[in-house]
RNA sequence: GGAGAGGUGGCUGAGUGGCCGAAAGCGGCGGUCUUGAAAACCGUUGACCCGCAAGGGUCCGGGGGUUCGAAUCCCCCCCUCUCCGCCA
């Protein structure tokens, strides 16, 4: 959610700000509300300021033994004048939330100006896609030759976008989260956390997903929870209704869960594979810090995912996202992006992004400013690190052998007990 | 699933209709004392909204109701705890 100040005192900069991005804002109905809210609410701070004066006196007549019938009969008017006035008033301000929940957060000055995915800026590229002496496969021949990948048999479970794995892929799996759990939590700082994989609409409304994208949710409806779709949720949502000392920022976390989604609207997209699931697993990262600290963070969440695919040796290149690419809370987005053999180009296989205080304000998130000497709204840092089934794609599709059999990479070795993947 | 207890400020915990945004203690902050620290003592210490400000308003788990007036009375919901049953 944007500054409520934003849309009262600098509405048409702010709509011209969030055009960069594509997105109307309703300007002219906002300003509407604004003015009918305030001139509701003063006149309803006033009637309550005198209901509250009277109501003492009325106390003190009556201790004094006065007669308070006239006085009654008065507070009375007053008190339905002031239920409607009321009323009104939470109606204009709930109107005016329901509308501010919709909007996109600003974008940073730095972030590129573009309508679409072509408008990135590529940032810089890491190691060499490399070149075979034969015709590479994509991860789901190699899957489907080693018998360790298998669309169908989760087809007959739970229909398509589903995936099961077995054997040593299983285990590659395993291996891949395992080695971004060891990496963050013992390089990177980070704090392992074992968190809910369903929540309640209020977390999914602070950390942004709803309302405006319900349709990409899982819901539970037999107890109105929601499947997550990405830790970002539950993590981020550590820091919901806290006041936290200055002495407890920076707070850094990491979680490896499932994360699900319907990616309802996204019919015929990548449906070969394993890219697009309504299924898979993220270690996830996750900052809370002083807002003055951001824009450094940023840098270094991105290069602690980054960190990931170098120790793999995957090559990557790092874009950042332009003002129509961006997701709906950030402020500013880098997507690492994987080569992948099997189709010859960089796919995204991490997104790491500031929302500034964009999320903080929805989720009450703050800290113990001292200079300020009150609270203030920290800022909120998301990235993964990486997503576990596309590096599952990468490892497979980069190391794979003419004989369709696929190399370990080395970090991943003790952990597989193996060099080679010839068999699932 | 059954029975009971309870949700008040950073924490503990008083408060059963107006004098309560709320006692007291702890913690925090400032000071006195001290070579320094501790102890002791004194003072101070919630969040949010509107407003340039002065000032005003809201908030005692959430929602609704009664009343001139609700932390306090009534109704619904949520959550926590204890015991029993079941169970990974």
């Amino acid at each position: 959610m944007l500054d409520p100040a934003l849309l009262r005192k600098d509405l048409a900069n702010t709509a011209t700000r969030l055009a960069r991005r594509g997105f109307v804002l309703e300007a002219d109905r906002i300003a509407a509300l604004e003015e009918e809210r305030r001139r509701v609410q003063t006149e309803t701070q006033e009637l309550q300021a005198q209901r509250n004066a009277r109501s003492k006196a009325m106390g003190a007549a009556r201790a004094a033994g006065e007669d308070i019938e006239p006085l009654r009969a008065g507070l009375s008017a007053l008190g339905d004048r002031l239920k409607d006035l009321q009323e009104s008033l939470s109606g204009i301000q709930a109107e005016l939330r329901e509308i501010s929940l919709g909007v996109p957060n600003l974008t940073h000055e730095s972030v590129p100006v573009g309508t679409s995915e072509d408008d990135n800026r590529e940032e810089r590229r890491w190691g060499e896609p490399r070149r075979f002496d034969f015709e590479p496969l994509d991860h789901v021949d190699l899957g489907t030759r080693l018998a360790g990948v298998d669309f169908e048999l989760a087809g007959k479970l739970a229909g398509s976008r589903f995936v099961t794995l077995s054997g040593s892929i299983a285990r590659l799996h395993r291996a891949l989260t395992q080695f971004m759990l060891e990496l963050h939590t013992r390089e990177h700082g980070y704090t392992e956390m074992y968190v809910p994989y369903l929540v309640s609409p209020e977390t999914l409304t602070g950390t942004g997903q709803l309302p405006k994208f319900r349709e990409e949710q899982f819901h539970i409806e037999k107890q109105d929870y929601y499947l997550i779709p990405t830790a970002e949720v539950p993590l981020t949502a550590l820091a919901q209704d806290r006041i936290l000392e200055a002495h407890e920022l920076p707070q850094r976390y990491v979680a490896h869960t499932p994360c699900f989604r319907s990616e309802a609207g996204s019919y015929g997209k990548d449906v070969r594979g394993m890219l697009r699931q309504h299924q898979f697993d993220k270690v996830e990262l996750v900052h809370v810090v002083r807002p003055q600290d951001s824009y450094r963070t940023l840098e270094e969440l991105t290069g602690h995912a980054e960190k990931v695919l170098q120790l793999l040796g995957l090559p990557y290149r790092v874009v950042t996202l332009c003002t129509g690419d961006i997701g709906f809370g950030a402020a500013k987005t880098y997507d690492l992006e994987v080569w992948l053999p099997g189709q010859q180009r960089y796919r995204e296989i991490s997104s790491c992004s500031n929302c500034e205080d964009f999320q903080a304000r929805r989720l009450k998130a703050r800290w113990r400013n001292p200079e300020l000497g009150r609270p203030e709204l920290v800022h909120t840092l998301n990235g993964s690190g990486v997503a576990v089934g596309r590096a599952l794609i990468a490892v497979i599709e980069n190391y794979q052998r003419a004989d369709g059999s696929i190399d370990v990479p080395e970090v991943l070795q003790d952990a597989m007990e193996r060099e080679v993947i010839d068999r699932a």
